[in-house]
DNA sequence: ACCTATTTTTAGTTTTGTCTAAATTTTAAT
DNA sequence: ATTAAAATTTAGACAAAACTAAAAATAGGT
């Protein structure tokens, strides 16, 4: 299994997570920041190593196989950006790039012992859930701050956007997994909320609360 | 600097280290398991990027620029190793494979965050050196237990040899880094030593003992 | 100094993963 | 049902890193 066969599983996954049926040549593209045509080959190699459905023309979609395969990748970089913050103290954005990397690395010892180092955790510095060793996901019940109603509060406990500037603009406003957020009130015009966090109360915009999740409780 | 041109530095550093003058073509095609006219077309591209000094027939050796890179992989190899078999519990003769893979990864954060975590260690798993940073690498001042004469002791410290199967002999009879060994006698037919070590005797071929570093005392 | 054996390089090919440009298929709109 | 637009695939090319086979250079022995 070669890194760039690696990534395009993974790639295939993330798109079709949510989404049922095949994923487009030209969405794998856009997210591998590749051409279709490149798509289209590793297609062909992926599906004669019975890791994806592909018909021409028919979208692509991974095998039991091939998800099995993403998962493991998957799993592998989640515990990498455990590991990066709880024991090297990176921030939560700077893990990615790095995890991209380690995600590669061939030892299914070495995960192991990384998962029971980090005590077996169940979600990575995002909120993402780790899938397990046998390839179970745990999806969270959680929903978007941005859909919460009035008066209601919940316990942020994850990103949509992961992207570092966001992350960094979530460290600089002390907006930490973890907390627990009320919603006061709610903007008509912009659909802005003031809610209260932490004892204080502050204003965030739509952008921001709708890449907020937030745990669903009853 | 792509993986391959990593290993190649790392080949031409470890062959020219101890003998000076340049490298053959054909010590570092069997150092890289493959073929002298492989190891041409690398040298060349190497020389375009001012990494060695090559010229045809002449043989290779590393510019400075060369060797600071092929010192900065085997620090990221040697401290892996260590963080391998200190947090991981893996054992020394395990650590080798991984740490080949985790020696390519790029970032100066991480590798600094993990010599932080393990205090800076000064050798890795299997006594050797570990450079610092800046490119700086200390040999400890070693011989082999081979060299040593009757009725000296002194306290083991590297092995030449870190295959898989001789390390794991030496757990098997467990000889570790750290052990104090006194020479008792030395078989002038096959040049087999009788040892005490840890408080128990015991008979060691020559070519084990070839193999075994012991650190000079005064 | 010459000849041979060894070493090294060159030339041409392969594989992997990518690309561009052109051709084809599907989709969607009228 | 046609047709234009969009999506997808094919064909051909390229770069990296390896290979084989053949050519060239060096080194050693007499």
């Amino acid at each position: 299994m070669t890194r760039s066969e690696e990534n395009y599983l993974k790639a295939i996954f993330h798109l079709g997570n949510g989404e049922p049926g095949p994923i487009t040549t030209n969405a794998i593209a856009e997210q591998m920041e590749t051409k279709p045509s490149s798509v289209t080959d590793m297609a062909k190699k992926l599906a004669e190593k019975g890791l994806v459905h592909y018909k021409k023309y028919q979208g692509i979609s991974l095998t039991d196989s091939g998800t099995r395969t993403a998962l493991s990748i998957i799993r592998k970089h989640r515990l990498w950006e455990v590991f990066l913050v709880k024991k090297l103290d990176f921030t939560w954005d700077e893990v990615h790039e790095v995890a991209e990397q380690l995600e590669h690395i061939k030892s299914e010892k070495l995960i192991d012992k990384i998962d029971a180092l980090l005590d077996f955790p169940k979600y990575d510095p995002h909120g993402d859930p780790i899938p397990t060793k046998d390839g179970k996901f745990m999806e969270r019940d959680k929903q978007l701050l941005s859909d919460m109603p009035i008066n209601t509060q919940g316990v942020c406990v994850g990103v949509k956007d992961s992207s570092a500037p966001f992350l960094k603009f979530l460290d600089k406003n002390k907006i930490a997994l973890g907390n627990t957020i009320k919603i006061l009130d709610k903007e008509d015009f912009d659909q802005s909320l003031q809610i209260l966090m932490e004892g204080k109360e502050l204003r965030i915009s739509h952008q921001i609360a709708s890449n907020l999740y937030v745990k669903k409780n009853d």
